[in-house]
DNA sequence: ACCCAGGTGGCCC
DNA sequence: GGGCCACATGGG
């Protein structure tokens, strides 16, 4: 007999699974910012290659982005696609935070909660998961980040119906301590999992939670027949 | 030659 | 408020 799967139980599973993912990947919270914004509907691969990019050119400080030439922008942002909007909206995030603040993030961090979000929503190129990330990554606020992944996850092992990004996230919040740790952690672990077995197209073989969930099993498909097409 | 990747904004109805 | 669509590169 299957126990019900939990959020909670979720987060037990993946973690005791793969560890600590020890996130964000980034030096500052700058970084975190320009990261969250290049890593939309993109590869994290192609991300890296246009941070490096930026880094090389001395453009990871909000001052400097604010400077410089939207062609230097693009040429560096271009491996990580959608490279002119990405260029322009760095940009433009880059001049909110000298104008408003000064270039100093302490200062916009310690802003409560939900008057930071609306202000960052209120920046074109960054939605909810945009500015969820740099919340909970940059500024250490116990928020948690919903994410296609996470979307996805939760609707194939039936956890829940919600589909909108605010139903999801409220669905995590009231079932989970209000943590900062451990929301980093698990939408890290969500990312880790969905990367390696929940993809669009089931996985073939197996996989760890088949045995906690019966919805997760009915997902797993018999081993492709490669010889086909 | 497809499909996919740590979304968002602008339209349209 | 939801359903399309453009945005673009690099890897499988």
């Amino acid at each position: 007999m299957m126990k019900r799967l939990t959020v909670k139980k979720l987060y037990k599973l993946l973690y005791d699974h793969f560890g600590p993912r020890n996130w964000w990947p980034a030096e500052t919270a700058f970084e975190v910012i320009i990261g969250a914004v290049l890593t939309q509907n993109t590869a994290w691969k192609n991300v890296e290659l246009a941070i490096i990019n930026l880094k090389k050119k001395g453009l990871m400080t909000a001052e400097s982005i604010a400077r410089a030439s939207t062609k230097d922008l693009e040429k560096a942002a271009h491996p990580s696609g959608f490279y002119r909007q990405k260029a322009k909206r760095i940009k433009e995030i880059s001049e909110f935070l000298i104008e408003e603040y000064d270039g100093d993030l302490d200062d916009i961090f310690n802003r409560p909660t939900g008057e930071l979000r609306k202000e960052l929503l209120g920046l074109k190129g960054i939605g909810p998961e945009t500015a969820d990330s740099i919340l909970l990554y940059a500024a250490g606020k116990p928020v948690f980040v919903i994410d296609s992944y996470t979307k996805r996850l939760v609707n194939r092992l039936g956890l829940t119906e919600a589909k909108n990004y605010d139903e999801l996230q409220v669905f995590f919040m009231k079932r989970l301590p209000s943590d900062v740790e451990m929301f980093n952690e698990y939408h890290a672990l969500i990312v880790e999992f969905c990367k390696i077995i929940c993809r669009p197209r089931p996985l073939c073989g197996e996989c760890f939670l088949v045995d906690h969930c019966s919805y997760f099993s009915s997902f797993i498909e018999e081993p492709h027949n490669t010889a086909q097409n």
